[in-house]
DNA sequence: CGTGGCCCCTGTGGGC
DNA sequence: TGCCCACAGGGGCCAC
């Protein structure tokens, strides 16, 4: 569900948090839960009963101090003052809520994971689809290595460096964007935004774009990221942010979702198709063919 | 290695 | 009203 501007809202929504000692942790469902060692995509459902029992409160911040909060791409982070480090992956539906002392979570459906602060306060990883979860690490070096596979962070890669990246690939532009490795931050919303503002075509080859092209593709992801970060993010269904608040980001979608619908700039039906599994709306005169 | 296909899950909305 | 199917913001793993 979650793009680089609602995990950037998440993100920002979680930076009170910071100096709140973690007193405690409830872990509901063991399986969003991967600890140091385990296979990286964590246990299967048949394996999980016969994972060894392991500290579960020692490697989710239990008895540190919450002290900075990271994000790359789409992936968040929570860095304990001692180096611990839990990274949190949303997927589809994933949620983290900030619980204030004396309130109730008010949705409390699929609540996996439970952190008990210092204020009374609560920190809960909600996800309804289980495609995401919780990733602890001993070291935030550790986490540093598992970025390091990423790509550039969306808001930062410029013009030359993706440019770079997306020559080395065949791949429709559309689906080489949606590729963390390539760059980190884009899903299927932003990207349809991006290739729409710079008017290239989602089928294309990545390699086959020419300089100009990547030019006003790397500017549009930065305006389109830029702007919906501003307005919150995208909330179409489950998103809402630490405090439980929506994003209006949705105002500011040109083509997402929109196929059948006039082009906002040309008036014409924008079209949809399907690009590595996921579906692409795009205005076939404005964008080329 | 790059690439395409399949799978993991639950919830919702539309068509019948 | 109810049922069934398609589809949803992601990404890991497997076989070519």
């Amino acid at each position: 569900m979650p793009e680089l501007p609602e995990v950037e809202q998440i993100r920002r929504s979680l930076l009170p948090l910071r100096g709140r000692l973690v007193e405690g942790v409830r872990v509901h469902r063991r399986d969003v839960v991967v600890l140091p060692g385990d296979p990286p995509g964590g246990w299967s459902r048949s394996q999980s009963d016969a994972r060894p029992r392991r500290l579960l409160g020692r490697h989710l911040l239990v008895g540190g101090r919450i002290e900075r909060l990271w994000r790359h791409g789409k992936r968040l982070a929570l860095i304990a003052d001692d180096g611990r480090a839990v990274e949190v992956g949303l997927g589809m539906t994933g949620q983290l809520l900030a619980v204030g002392a004396g309130e109730r979570l008010e949705a409390h459906g699929h609540a996996h994971v439970l952190w008990r602060l210092d204020d009374g306060g609560r920190l809960v990883f909600r996800d309804a689809r289980r495609f995401g979860g919780l990733w602890a690490f001993e070291h935030e070096a550790d986490l540093r290595a598992k970025w390091a596979a990423l790509g550039p962070d969306a808001l930062d890669v410029d013009a030359a460096e993706l440019r770079r990246r997306l020559s080395r690939t065949a791949r429709p532009v559309a689906v080489a964007l949606m590729d963390q490795r390539l760059v980190a931050g884009l899903g299927n919303i932003y990207v349809q935004e991006a290739l729409f503002g710079a008017r290239i075509p989602p089928r294309r080859p990545a390699n086959d774009l020419g300089a100009v092209e990547v030019s006003r593709l790397a500017a549009e992801v930065h305006a389109v990221l830029g702007a919906a970060i501003e307005a919150g993010g995208s909330s179409l269904r489950d998103y809402v942010d630490a405090s439980g608040a929506r994003g209006e980001a949705v105002r500011l979608h040109r083509v997402y979702g929109k196929g059948g619908e006039a082009c906002p700039a040309c008036g014409r039906v924008l079209e949809r198709l399907v690009l590595g599994g996921r579906s692409v709306v795009w205005c076939p005169f404005d964008q080329g063919s």
